[in-house]
This record gives C-alpha cells, structure tokens and sequence, in this order.
RNA sequence: GCGCCCGUAGCUCAGCUGGAUAGAGCGCCGGACUACGAAUCCGUAGGCCGCAGGUUCGAAUCCUGCCGGGCGCACCA
C-alpha cells in the first residue's frame, strides 16, 4: 500500500509534469518475477497509444526524472515497463506503519462514507437455514466487515418474505400434520411442506400449553382460526431458529426487515402509484402490470394478480423502493445463484425508481453448495441427512472452519464443500494453516516475554525502531513486502466485493511466515537483531489478525 | 429454443478493468524435529489456460462462433 501509493504520487507527479494525462488504467504491482524489481508500472505503453510514441523512450523520459531516496533503482524493461527497486529502508518503515496503524492497519477511507445495504440470506420462513445459506450468510457478513474497513457506512440487512402464498401453505402444511396426528380424515394438500420439522411444530400446537391458542379444540373450531395460528406460530418459530442458526454462525444482521409490514403500512400501493403516474405500471386483464419490457426484459411482469394477490417482485419492488428513500447510496443484494434469471427484471424496476443499475445497485449470485463426505456426494434435498442443516454443518465443523471455506471462493463458482476436510485439523484445512501462523508468532512473543525479552507491545521506542534497518535478508524483504500489499488486497477485496481476494492473500501470508520461521531464529538471535525479528513478527501478527477478523474468523493465541 | 454462470496441473481452485517465462493448495514421490509450536518447512514431477477465428506492440483475460457442464425462462418465491 505504501508502496503502491507512494509511486503512484510520484509517477503520476513526473507524467503531469511531462505534459501528459495520469491515466485512469494505469497500474503499479508487484511483478510476480523478482529480477523485474519490487513494482512494475505500465504507464509508458498507456501513454506510447494515445501519444503514437515509442513506449520505450516514453518510459525513458519518466525514468530520467525519478530522484527520491527510497528508489535504488528504476529499469525500462520489455516493451515498456518501468521497473522500481524501492530501498531496503522503505520496506522496513513499514513495520512501524503497522504497529501503529494496530487493529485499523489495512482500513481506508475508499468509501468515503458512502452508505451500502448489504442484504443477505433472506431465506424464507418455511424452514431451517441449509448449508448453501451458508454460503450467502459467510460471504455477507464478510463483505459488510470489508465494507466498513474501507470507509463506507454499511447496514445489513435480513428481508422477511412473510406475507403471500408461502406463508399460507406453511400454515396449511402444520395444520394438515396436526389434523392427521388427530386421525382426522383431511386431503393431503396440494402443495405443502414435508419436512420432519413441520410435524414438531404441529405437535407443539396441539400441545396447548405451548402456543397462545393452541390445543387440540383449536381444530374442532373455525378452520381458518386454526390455519393463522398454525402460521404464525410456524414462522415464530422457523425465524427464531434461523436467528440462532445465524448467531452461532457469528453472521449479523442490523436490521430484520419484514414484507408484511411493508404491505401493512401501505407502502407497495405507494410504489404502485408512483409507477402507474410514469406510465410504467398499468391494468390489463384484471392484473397490474410493471412494464419491464422497457428496460430490456422480454415480457412485462404482474404486479398484482388477477385475485388480487401481490406478486413477490411487486413487494420486493417496494422494498427496494424503500432502501433507496432511507437514503442508501448503495444496495447490494446477494442471492441464490438459482435466482439469475430475476436479476435484469429487478435491475429494471431500479431503474424504474430513479436509480442507476449500474453505480446504485449491485446483485451478486452465489453458486450452490456441493455437500460432500470425503469425497463422496450427499444428497441434500432428498435424503433427511444429518448435515443438512446450517446448524448441523457449523456444530460438526466449528463456525471458523465453515467461513474459510465459504471465503476462499469467488461467489460465482461452484463450491465443494467436504465435511470431512473442513473438520479435518490438518494442514489440508486452510483455516488452520493461517491461524496457526498467528498462534505460532504469539507463542514466540510468549516465550520471548519468559526470557525476560521486552517484547513489543503498542508502540516501538525509536531504539526498536533503529533496529529494523537489521532486517536485509531475503526472507525478511519478502515478508515486509507483502505486509505491505495487505491494505491493497482489502481494497481490491471491497471495490469487487470479492471477499476471497482476503482468504487467498491470508494463505499466502501465513505461507512466508512459517517459512520466515524455520530459517530465522527470533529468540535465539543477538539482542539487536532479535529486537528487528520481534517487530516483525509483531507486525505480521497483527496483520493476520487483522485479516482474519475481516473475515469473520478467530485468530487464536494458541491452538 | 432464449438467457445467465462456469470450462486453467490428477483433484479443488486463484489469476479475467489485456501486460513480461501461466500460479497456489491438496494429492503423488523424495528429504528436514536432542532447534523459538512438525497443525510446520524444503525439493521433484505435473499445462495446446475447452476448441476455432478476430481485435493489437502484447490475449488465460476483450469480441464472435462452436463444444461440454450447471442454473434459470410463472398471475411461485
């Protein structure tokens, strides 16, 4: 980060000078080749296109102005590129950065404030929470914690679909279980729920003491008194569950918004005439109708059924209405992957509402959940397996384990996730292996505290400070330098909501500081150098920490 | 049929606002504990980046067309 800004200030300074745009592509990294030097800048060839030049002698005329201490050294290389060797002090600075910086080192102000709703899981209220919620849950969660390190306001959010049809025929499927266990003689419902779990929530009904209402003599009385009581007792309880699910998941949701209460308060009729006075809603057919065919989808979309019913785009439409007028700047939805094809329908009814698809709204799908026993496929929706469940998932593997693995994809692909790895405390479970780097340097700092070692604690002293310039192996500039691209990778994680960028850089991490281990003794060192190695792994230390944290995972002291 | 996502090492996947010789983990094989934690480290092998065109100084990355897999295409949610 220092690295990245620093060069960026200094080239982009030099480029303006010259007389030349500082272009919006322009990009410093880390080459992944170490002969190309510690950052490698593509400017030249950027500028060589627009300016018809030789990208060579453009980069030749950059580097020519180049004059600052901390660059040894600056190559033209390939076809264009400028190569930086940045001085061993540079890198060493940037311990203190992180001493400093302490739990906030990797933040940013990027965001600027800007305020994002991150709206997850959001899984109806017919029935426990399963592993691909999982997923959705994790990655949540997480982008809310990278959003906020990185400067924006960030609220999250959990939208109750407990109005409409669902919610009926939870209602009827707890009835038609109570009515059989009765040994009444009742249809089997059309379309109803299976599960075991409905057949507890009709014995708790029958159990009059258990629910307001309930009892057995509910279901001699009027059918519909004893349907609304089986529903609203089938969503208290499926939602009370999901929210302990999500608790011991460590997922957190502000705000538990519901659809009902939307309908209640007159809030989708508001939605609906806002459309209709634009001409984007209209009646045909005895239905209302979204117009969606003018923003790109093939047909239009009912609002409002023939019966009178509310669609659920019509509800969600209004939900989206109302994120945009309690003044989010930013509405990220994550879904079902199974939901793709709503994605342009609901970017449409964005539109619809004043907002840019593009700059105010954001869908990211997460592809579904592969449950897999050592290496064998399990079935989830059709045998009643024991890993089903969220809860059973999170029980059996620990909740850290289950976010790793959740994190270290991108959303978009498929997931394997095998029970036996993630429960699997073994260095094929990377969870471990980057915890246990943080456990292994608080070990260290332990050890170093018993021999009477003053270890580092808060800030260094300009002694400590004098030391680091100790730090000149190999291993010791590998470590600094990738301490320092920790804030670019949470940066990069949140302008692409990609909280995998995170997982990945965590491994890499942990990766060089074990390897930093086993070649350099910290405690055994002489006092100065031992001082310069303890600062590091300090710094190193925090830098996990802070990593992890992002990612919703412990860091533990020991293990 | 139309639309979206995905095809990269044996397996699981990074890399995809175009950048230099394509990466990691696991697995395989071979090494390292009388050493701050071996839940670790070191090394070897392993690739027409699905196929074919195009765009240009440069393509795993962008465009087009195919092939293969997944998922959608309701007055369900």
């Amino acid at each position: 980060m220092r690295a990245t800004r620093f060069l960026t200030s200094l080239l982009s300074k030099i480029v303006i000078d010259l007389g030349y745009p500082w272009p919006d592509r322009a990009q410093l990294d880390p080459p992944k080749d170490k002969q190309f030097g510690d950052m490698a800048c593509n400017v030249a060839m950027l500028l060589a296109k627009d300016l018809k030049k030789n990208p060579r002698q453009v980069a030749e005329e950059i580097r020519a102005k180049v004059d600052t201490p901390y660059v040894d050294k600056v190559e033209v290389a390939g076809p264009g590129f400028l190569n930086f060797f940045l001085s061993k002090d540079f890198w060493q600075k940037g311990v203190l950065d992180i001493l400093t910086a302490g739990d906030r080192y990797g933040d940013s102000d990027l965001g600027q404030g800007r305020k994002v709703m991150v709206e997850y899981v959001s899984a109806n209220p017919t029935g426990p929470l399963h592993i691909g919620h999982g997923r959705g849950a994790a990655l949540g969660d997480c982008l809310a914690r990278i959003l906020r390190r990185t400067g924006h306001e960030v609220s999250t959010e959990y939208y109750i679909n407990d109005a409409g049809r669902q919610m009926m025929l939870l209602g009827r499927s707890i009835w038609y279980r109570a009515m059989q266990s009765l040994g009444r003689d009742v249809a089997e419902p059309e379309d109803y729920y299976k599960g075991e779990y409905i057949k507890d929530l009709a014995g708790e009904v029958l159990a009059g003491d258990i629910v307001a209402g309930g009892g057995a003599a509910l279901f001699d009385g009027p059918e519909q008194a004893a349907l609304d009581i089986c529903q609203n007792h089938g969503v208290d309880k499926i939602m009370a569950g999901i929210k302990k699910d999500l608790a011991d998941f460590k997922v957190e949701h502000q705000v538990w918004f519901s659809e009902k209460s939307l309908v209640d308060q007159g809030l989708v009729e508001r939605t609906f005439q806002s459309l209709a006075a634009r001409d984007l809603a209209y009646e045909k057919d005895g239905a209302l109708w979204f117009r969606s065919t003018n923003y790109g989808d093939d047909k239009d979309r009912v609002l409002r059924k023939q019966n009178g019913d509310l669609t659920y785009f019509a509800s969600d439409i209004a939900y989206h209405d109302d994120k945009y007028q309690r003044g989010f700047d930013l509405v990220v939805d994550i879904w079902g992957a199974d939901h793709h094809g709503y994605v342009s329908r609901m970017q449409g009814a964005v539109k619809a509402l004043g907002q840019d698809p593009e700059e105010n709204f954001k869908v990211i799908l997460v592809q579904l959940v592969n449950l897999l026993e050592a290496g064998e496929q399990v079935a989830m929706s059709t045998r009643a397996g024991k890993f089903e469940t969220l809860a059973d998932v999170v029980a059996e593997t620990g909740a850290d384990a289950a976010r790793f693995i959740f994190l270290s994809r991108k959303s978009d692909s498929h997931l394997d996730f095998d029970l036996e790895l993630v429960k699997k405390k073994s260095m094929e479970n990377p969870v471990y292996y980057v915890q246990y780097a943080h456990a292994r340097i608080c070990s260290v700092l332990r050890k170093a505290q018993e021999a009477g070692v003053v270890t580092p604690d808060g800030l260094p002293s300009s002694q400590d400070v004098e030391t680091l310039a100790l730090l000149d192996t190999q291993e010791d500039l590998d470590l600094l330098g990738l301490l320092d691209q920790y804030p670019d990778t949470m940066e990069a994680a949140a302008k692409s909501l990609s909280p995998h960028l995170l997982s990945f850089y965590l491994r890499e991490l942990a990766q060089v500081l074990h390897r930093y281990y086993t070649v350099n003794p910290v405690i055994s060192a002489e006092a100065g150098l031992r001082q310069a190695r303890l600062l590091l792994l300090s710094a190193v230390a925090q830098t996990v920490k802070n990593g992890l944290d992002a990612l919703g995972v412990q860091a533990p002291e020991r293990m």
